[in-house]
Formats: structure tokens, C-alpha cells, sequence
DNA sequence: ACCATGTGGCTATTGCTAGTAGCCATTTCG
DNA sequence: CGAAATGGCTACTAGCAATAGCCACATGGT
């Protein structure tokens, strides 16, 4: 009996793709197996269950997120720079709609590492955000806005939210002109 | 062996509980016959399975949302309607987070019920925006970027994704004063 | 009042899923 | 080259949705 040669990295890449064309519900372990050449039990000696595969998908996705959108803004500044970041990450969710989807699950209380890969998404709107003269919490609020209006129209996409599938370039280029616009006017709250 | 008199109506208003608290992830019909004291085959004579059942309470959060939307902006007009609604739509959805997730599945093509449930939402939104002089696309993109923004912050703020639980009262009424500006003054696109 | 019909429960069963126990062949390392 | 570790496997349990088919209750007509 040859051996598969799985490893824990293998196996969650293989899920990755899978929830990437087929949506974060398809993924199971034995349809997972099935597309590795191996049967169901045998993912339990490189994953522990379902639940943890999830969760390594999901810090995975984060991280690379993360790691996209700070990529975007390199070379930019302001306005340039929150634009360049938007569309990225409308670029990464389109192109990997399941790890979208599984990013959004929030941490546990305690996770550090799952904390960590979080919070690195926020950490880089925000350091794209600072230059424009916003701290505390105006700052705050603009990245607040600034995630809700993307995550926002990322998974309303996603979902077929959109009625007509027509113009959403056109529509996503003046969510994009709205954002930079209102972000460099941001002003101090009352 | 006395009736338990479960109707339709009954089954899906129990569902709907049982997605309120607890999510839409944990309805299963075992656990729902349990709470309305009956097997769960039983439950077949009043719905056509877990899917068709889901598919009800999605067309019914999407018609009462679209009727809450519509009773919000009754009476006020321009930045007032548009601010009322926004609050409305955060509220409704914060009281009800199973069936605001269940809405969020676009309808399969050709379900009639379900798309007229579904268009009625962005009917209401699009005769808001309608008085401030916008038509045709810029309209719809006026509505996109409504929709993205309140649907993005709703559902991170439901998943807990924003890192810090303060402030959000504060947070989303600086979206909403941006929205309400950013739609007075939208302009016609180049 | 009573019988006939329809219906709303039920038990029993199938098939799919996650997860566990424990076996054995292959690999790896002293 | 032998011993231990390891990566597959089969066999099993338990929970889930769903179907088949039974039977008691409710209802309505004569």
C-alpha cells in the first residue's frame, strides 16, 4: 500500500481551492478526502477535525489579505493609495470568494494567532489612513467606514446581491472615488 | 395520542426564534421538533425540508425588512429619510440576526416570490434616493453604495469584527451623516 | 349518531456526515 | 538491521436529513 504523502499544508491547500470554487458550505472531509486520494479518517492525522481545518483556512486567509492589501499600498499615498487598497481587495475576494468567507469568522477571545493575522488587515488601513491627519478615534470611525463600505459591496457581489450583474465595474470605481473623497475630507467629529 | 397542533406558520415562526438566537448555522429540524415538542419527521407535513424551510424564512425576513425600511422614511424626506432608514435597516437587523443572514441569498432565477421579496427592499431604497434628482445609473450606483455600506457594517458588526466593541454607536452615526452627505451631493459620473 | 375520508402525528429505516479506536505496512532512524 | 514512529486503512458510533408506511385523531356527510 504506497503512501498518499499528504501533509497538514497540503490538505488545507486542497481545501482551499475546494471552498474557492464550490463556497465554504461544500467543504467536507470526505469530499476533501475523495479529492486526495484518501479516505476520510486518514485527514485526522495531519488536521484536527472539520472545526480546526476552518480555522487554519481562515488565519491563512486573513494573513494573506492582510499581506495583499499592504502590497497594494506600497508606493501611494493617500488618496492613491486608498484606492489602490480598495480594489485589491475586491481583486482578492472575487478571486477567492470561500477564503473570503472564511476570513470573516472573528477570533476567539484568546487566539493570539488568529487575533494577530486579524487585526494585520486593520493595521494596514489604518497605517494607509494615518497620513491623512486622522488619530484616535476619527481614525476609528474612518476605518470603520472604510471596511463596512468594502466588505459591503465584496459580499453583497459575492452573494448575486447585485441585481442586475451589469455596470458593477462602473459602480465599484465610484464606491472607490466616493471612499478617497470622503476619507480625505474626514473631519473631527462634534 | 393528542395533537400537537403545529401549523406552517407555527414551524417557521419557531425557526425563526431558534435563528435569532443561536444562528442561522445551528437550525437543524432535529433540534426545532424538539422545541415544538414533536419528532422531527413530523414536521415534513408542514414544510418540504430544511432547505424549503430556510427558503420561507428568507422571503419573509426580506419582506418585513423591506416593510420596516419603507415605514422608517414615512414622512421625512431627502437626508432625513435616508438617515432614518439607515437606522432602521442597523436596527432590524441587529433584533433579528438569523433572519437578516438568512435574507441575504439572492434568489435562484426564475423564483418569482422570492425576487419580488427581494427587488422590494431596493425599491424602497431607490424611491429615497429618487428625490435628490438622481436617474438611471447614477441612481443605481447611489443605491450600491448604500446598500454597501449599512450591509457591511451590519454584518461585521454582527460577526464581531470590529476589534472593539465601543464606539460603535458613535461609529455608525458618523456612516450615516457620511452617507446621507456623500447621496445630497452625488453627482453625475464622467 | 356513525361511518368514511383526510390528515397529523408516529416508528423504522436509509444514507451521508464527523469523529474515534485500533490495526498494520511503510518509513525512518539509532 | 532492528525498533520505533508514522501514515495510511477498516470498522464503528452518533447525529443529521429525508422517505416509507402505519395508525389514531379529527372532520364532514348522510
Amino acid at each position: 500500500m504506497p503512501r498518499a504523502g499528504l501533509t497538514t499544508e497540503r490538505v488545507i491547500a486542497e481545501a482551499e481551492r475546494m471552498i474557492d470554487d464550490g463556497g465554504l458550505r461544500q467543504l467536507t472531509l470526505a469530499a476533501l478526502a475523495g479529492r486526495l486520494g484518501v479516505r476520510q479518517p486518514s485527514l485526522y492525522k495531519h488536521i484536527d477535525g472539520l472545526g480546526a481545518l476552518e480555522h487554519h483556512v481562515a488565519i491563512r486567509a486573513k494573513a494573506e489579505l492582510g499581506d495583499v492589501l499592504g502590497r497594494a499600498a506600497i508606493g501611494r499615498s493617500r488618496g492613491d493609495a486608498i484606492a489602490a487598497m480598495a480594489r485589491a481587495y475586491r481583486d482578492w475576494a472575487r478571486k477567492h470568494p470561500g477564503r473570503y468567507q472564511a476570513a470573516q469568522r472573528a477570533p476567539l477571545p484568546g487566539d493570539v494567532e488568529d487575533e494577530v493575522a486579524s487585526h494585520r488587515v486593520v493595521s494596514v488601513v489604518a497605517a494607509v489612513i494615518e497620513p491623512l491627519g486622522l488619530h484616535g478615534d476619527d481614525a476609528i470611525d474612518a476605518i470603520r467606514t472604510f471596511r463596512s463600505a468594502l466588505h459591503g459591496f465584496v459580499s453583497l457581489e459575492a452573494e448575486g446581491g447585485f441585481e442586475l450583474p451589469v455596470d458593477l465595474e462602473r459602480s465599484f470605481e465610484r464606491l472607490v472615488e466616493t471612499l478617497t473623497t470622503v476619507l480625505r475630507r474626514w473631519s473631527p467629529f462634534a
